[in-house]
DNA sequence: ATACTAGTTAGGAATAATTCTCATTTAATA
DNA sequence: TATTAAATGAGAATTATTCCTAACTAGTAT
């Protein structure tokens, strides 16, 4: 996603192009991991140090209104967020704690005729996200590493 | 389940029956809603007023631990938790936050086969739950109503 | 029935994530 | 350049959850 495209799809959701959603966009963009508030703060200060904590959650709640990102939680008591759109599911590892996109077109249709045919009483289905619970055979670096 | 069936239950996993535990356990099982901490503690203040909001968090990890009830995944910042432990999927309505138990063992059959023909590497799944996101074309009472 | 003890609880203090407040600054627009 | 609604920084406040520890109690042994 070049710069122009950045500023064009903030300005085009109402919002002001500041350096601050930018920092934070790339912050996103950069960690893709589902990071924290926190360790998007990490990645932001580097660059611009007195980027404040609350200024950061306000951003973040914006994008999350805006269809920018969306929030992920876990057992955790802590928030993620997740800046990938595109329709994907999640590897939860028990072990260490990190979430995988897990993206499955094949699946994907299945579920979508599954569920055409099969409808739930009294609800409509925006969306359906697998939580897949397990653990990963030898375990992903965490970080960067 | 009987009073003597949950006294086995809890002194089979090595909890000691406390007035305590058997209060909260029994408003999970009244509730069931997916309740929170502070929805349990109201629930059992009326019989118990001064069991302390610490026990009942104490209690409630204990019970996740011994696999007793099950922390689930929204994105709010505040942990339910979940008695209900044959395997079922959840309802997540965007309009009230209530969020359903969906039972659907076809469907759990169609994912088995799946993902036992369909591998994903590196990873080992323990369970599969899923996420379904919507509205109630009209919605449920939130509470006891 | 009584004593013992490891496990549990009450109550309050502490912590950590998140939200709020508001004076100051700034991006967009004219 | 002037205007203004929106955004930010700094720190206080709030909220869910955890921690601490002295007092208590369920289960077991005597
Ligand atoms: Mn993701
Ligand atoms: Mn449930
Ligand atoms: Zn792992
Ligand atoms: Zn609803």
């Amino acid at each position: 996603m070049s710069y122009s495209e950045i500023v064009d799809m903030l300005s085009g959701k109402g919002l002001k192009v500041t350096p601050q959603r930018l920092a934070v966009l790339e912050a996103l963009m950069t960690i893709k991991d589902h990071p924290t508030a926190d360790a998007v703060k990490e990645y932001v200060r580097r660059s611009n140090p007195n980027l404040a904590i609350g200024t950061i959650y306000n951003i973040l709640e914006t994008f999350c209104e805006k269809g920018i990102i969306k929030k992920i939680k876990t057992d955790k008591d802590f928030m993620q967020y997740d800046i990938e759109m595109h329709k994907h599911h999640h590897l939860y590892c028990e072990q260490c704690d990190y979430i995988e996109n897990y993206y499955d077109e094949e699946l994907d249709k299945m579920l979508q005729e599954y569920f055409d045919k099969k409808q739930i009483p009294n609800f409509n289905i925006k969306e359906i996200n697998l939580q897949i619970i397990g653990n990963y055979k030898n375990h992903k670096p965490t970080k960067n590493s």
